[in-house]
DNA sequence: TATTTGAGATAGTATTACTATCATATGAAA
DNA sequence: TTTCATATGATAGTAATACTATCTCAAATA
């Protein structure tokens, strides 16, 4: 079985929808590529626009500045999480496997895409890892708050808040908790790799560290 | 009582040490203000030549960009924190209570500093929060972690684990539960006031709302 | 006293992060 | 089929950022 998603991104992001035309579309995809490549920091619009074959112009007549562009792929991605959660979670009713299969989607790679149309998943799994919490650790974050830009994310959040809640009822911080479980995941992910002398990561326990890890507290914290 | 620290921040981080010069202190304490005001995106070293009379190239001598700066703040805290950690820990045997004065240091407010040398505490513990992340969020971060520069943070990382192994000896994931208590307290302290929706803050439970879950959190991962 | 060193002043460059204008192509409406 | 709106590309330009280089002067040091 095989199918494509689509998600509505909120209109505020953008200023012309990149899911309208061929260019937008490759703008998002070619986006991805480039920020996973070079870091935020190093991407710019102007090497996207090369790698596009368009103008800088044209790049921003869809996204006001490269932070809305980061926010609009970290929306997308907030709204297909969401939609996974609720898909496989479809027709489990045991609790504990509830949960099990939401640290899943969490610490693992994503499967590789298979068609040429979507977005590269593993990629952008990668961006979400090391590049997520420069899009609200910002002054401005207030203020852009404000248009509901950080909606998907805090529908995943509340969506694993519930599952959170059926299992363990009388747990007070279902959300605290499942923000802590997403972030969590990044970070340790991201350490283990990186700075793994900040993890208990070794050669012997290194794969699915993070599962294992990230599994283990959350039913001490809920049992 | 009262006193001063000093502490030896790594040479790699700096090109011309701070402290051996009445600018080089100016540009460090006010780049905590000017840091906290504007947050990392809006602070140049432009801005800071002009707060402290100075100029561009003056910084330059110190500093190679504003990264190594950020850094330079961050080891001092880290290393200002694993003092703090030490000395309150000093007599106290009580396992439990140990941890709980660790809990404590994470997460409440620091106490104003007493004497204009010293650096502002609030400040800096509010940049800690919001800023922390982009120094090893980044492309480079294997290049610069080379010459130890994140030395500081694995040792505070090291010394509450050490503190958690005491309290549960079979504990297996000590350090990657110390950086998640480190960045949750962060997490949550950001989020509970500018995204309280991806948290369990209400009004009635919002004094010290981090600290509460975190330690419920801690004991039920240890208990 | 001679010499090194640090700071300030000044200038200059490449890149970034935009904004503006105009011509042309395309596709839909009349 | 013509008309018209709209998107894109090409081009240009600006202010700010992130540097680097050079020179002078003053103060510390040998």
């Amino acid at each position: 079985m095989e199918f494509q998603v689509k998600f509505d991104i909120n209109e505020k992001i953008f200023l012309r929808n990149p899911e309208s035309s061929e260019v937008g579309r490759q703008m998002v995809k070619k986006a991805i590529d480039l920020i996973y490549e070079l870091g935020f920091e190093q991407f710019t619009f102007k090497k996207l626009a090369l790698e596009i074959s368009s103008t800088e112009a044209t790049i921003y007549r869809y996204f006001e500045n490269k932070h809305r562009l980061l926010l609009y792929i970290l929306n997308w991605y907030w709204s297909y999480m969401e939609f996974l959660v609720t898909f496989q979670l479809e027709n489990v009713s045991d609790k504990k496997e509830r949960l099990k299969i939401i640290l899943n989607l969490l610490t693992q790679e994503p499967t590789e895409s298979t068609n040429q149309f979507d977005y590269n998943k593993k990629l952008l799994n990668q961006i979400v890892i090391a590049e997520s919490s420069k899009v609200y650790l910002v002054k401005e974050v207030t203020e852009i708050n404000k248009n509901e830009v950080f909606k998907p994310y805090k529908d995943l959040c509340g969506k694993i808040a519930e599952v959170i809640s059926e299992y363990n009822p009388k747990y007070k911080y279902p959300r605290s908790l499942s923000t802590t479980l997403i972030e969590t995941s990044h970070h340790q992910q991201y350490f283990s790799i990186n700075l793994p002398k900040l993890t208990d990561v070794s050669s012997e326990n290194s794969s699915n560290f993070t599962s294992k890890f990230i599994e283990d507290f959350l039913f001490k914290v809920l049992d």
